[in-house]
Order: structure tokens, then C-alpha cells, then sequence
DNA sequence: ATACAGCATGTTTTCAAAATCCTGCGAATA
DNA sequence: TATTCGCAGGATTTTGAAAACATGCTGTAT
């Protein structure tokens, strides 16, 4: 569905919004080290992310990542669309070279409508919402500790 | 959303299905040419399907494929399973190790109910359904003959 | 029986995503 | 202002899907 990449860059960004604080940024290492994701690659991520005003990056000491607005104005679209582009949502089912109203394949209809029920999916949810289930303890971001028991 | 070769095999069995008859095989090269798919990367492809029973082959002079059911008997599903597997309907959206009900991600819950849509969707349409409103002229399987006008 | 059309199959090449490597730069703090 | 921490970002390597290539095989037509 979603390239690595981004779902990498969607687990950070949740590690993020769970950990980091006013007064605390997250660390890279901390998030490669508890998601299991190769740092350097990670970083080339989040530079994405920062680079589309979703993150805010502190070099030195006490440096990190933190969120660049609330996580109440954030959108998995938003993260979605920086590192994968919106190319899934308009790219045809069976690969004809255009999608369109007016020459749709076979399944063009159906299969833009669930194309359509993931973006507004993706649309609602913020990472107010997602971190919300995850404090308390509904959901989950790593398995790391849930492995460790 | 679905791999190449999916596409790729989606495309040909459609193409079957609508130009195959009782006494007449639908060639490989001729798939190739009008759909615009690389010819052995495409035999690849229906050898699968014919491994998986959607497909039968003949050899020799007058040979090609033909549909080994009836296309009413045929769904996407069935198609998509045998070339991509089920892998996609089973992963995290986030990527995480395992997508379990038990230890749900943030998005579990709105993710398998996507992906239960688009499992159901495919699971109910038929290759029948889909070429009648190609031979209706509604939908389209190949661009060439709308780029030749 | 023989020729040949057309699928079957293994190998090689290409290409982009994924992962790694390495150096530079800015901020904190002493 | 010197040192060090930690992100920035270009360059490189690895990996695997996709594509191309080459050859074998098998059933049909004559
Ligand atoms: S034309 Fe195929 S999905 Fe729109
Ligand atoms: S655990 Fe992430 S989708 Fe099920």
C-alpha cells in the first residue's frame, strides 16, 4: 500500500508525537533504536518531513525532532503525500497509462471509490487522535516491549 | 497497489476473456502488442495463471490462451491472490512486524476495514461482469485505439 | 514423420527503492 | 572560542522487482 519509506516516516512521526515534549526533543537514534529502522535512512526521511514544515529538527546537544504544529492540525494525508506523493490516489488499478472519468477501465469506478474512502480516511485522522488510543494503552506504536514480557 | 505483474496479468485475462471463443485461442504476442506489455515478462505472468487453474494454454500453430473457467467463475480476487498473494489484505499499514487484532497499531482498525473493502470488492466482481461493459463500450481495457483517433 | 508455430523456462541486464557510508554544519556549553 | 553533540545531505552500495534475452520444448498441421 504505502512504500517503506513511508511507513517509516508514519511510525516516527507517531513515536514523536507520543514523546516529545516542550522541552524535550526526540532523538534520531532513539526513534531507529526503538522502531527497529535504519538510522540513516530514517534521517533522510525526516529531513522530508521537515522539509514539508510537519517537523521541526534542533541540531546539538539536547537536539532532535519535535512536531512543527499540534498534533491536533497534523494528518497521516499530510505525511502520506510528503514522502509518497498522491500518486496512489489517482493512478489506475490495472495500470493503463491515464485514469479517467472519461475512458475508465473496468474497474475505474469501484476502484476509485475505494480510492477515495482511504484518502478521507487518511483526511480525518490526526495524530491527536491516533496518539490518544495509544496512551491509552488501545493501540501501539512499537512491539518492542511486548516482545520483552 | 498491486504490483506490475498483477496489473500486467489483470490486463491479459481481461483481454481473454473478451476476445477468446470456443475455437479461438487468444496468442501471446497479441496480448503483448495491444495491451503494451513486455512479451516474455508477460509469459512469465500467464504461466502462473495457468498454474493456478484461470488459464488454459495450447502450443502449437493456432495456440494461445484461453479462460479455463467460464468467466462468471472467475474473480479478481482469485487473479490478484495468485500473482501477488494475499500479503496485502494481511500488512500492517505502518509496517509494523505483525498486524494482529490483539496489538493493534493507531491505525488497525480503520486500515482492516479498508482493506476488507477492497478484498470484498474484488471478491465480487468477475471477469463476466467487467467485459460486459466493455463490450457495452462503458469501460475500456486498451488506450490504443483512442490514441489512434 | 516432419516442420513449425507458439508456449515454457533459465539467465542476464536494467533500474529504482532501500540501505549504508561519509563529511559538513549549526547549536549548546564550558 | 574551542569542543562536542547531533542533524543535514551528498555519494555510494545493495537489493529485488521489472524487463530483456536466449534457448528449449511440445502439440498441431500437413
Ligand atoms: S482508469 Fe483504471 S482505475 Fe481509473
Ligand atoms: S496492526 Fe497495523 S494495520 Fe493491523
Amino acid at each position: 500500500m504505502f512504500s517503506k519509506s513511508c511507513e517509516y516516516g508514519l511510525q516516527a512521526i507517531l513515536y514523536i508525537a507520543l514523546h516529545a515534549r516542550p522541552d524535550r526533543k526526540v532523538g534520531l537514534k532513539e526513534i531507529a533504536d526503538n522502531q527497529d529502522i535504519p538510522a540513516h535512512f530514517l534521517s533522510k526521511i525526516l529531513q522530508i518531513l521537515v522539509k514539508y514544515k510537519l517537523l521541526v529538527s534542533v541540531k546539538g546537544p539536547n537536539g532532535g525532532f519535535a512536531l512543527y504544529r499540534k498534533a491536533e492540525d497534523i494528518t497521516l494525508l499530510e505525511v502520506v503525500s510528503a514522502i509518497d506523493g498522491l500518486d496512489i490516489f489517482e493512478r489506475c488499478g490495472i495500470g493503463l497509462k491515464h485514469c479517467d472519468d472519461a475512458h475508465p477501465c473496468p474497474i475505474h469506478n469501484k476502484f476509485k471509490f475505494l480510492r477515495e474512502s482511504i484518502r478521507n480516511t487518511l483526511m480525518k485522522e490526526t495524530l491527536a487522535d491516533l496518539i490518544f488510543a495509544v496512551e491509552e494503552g488501545k493501540t501501539y506504536v512499537t512491539l518492542k516491549h511486548l516482545i520483552s514480557e
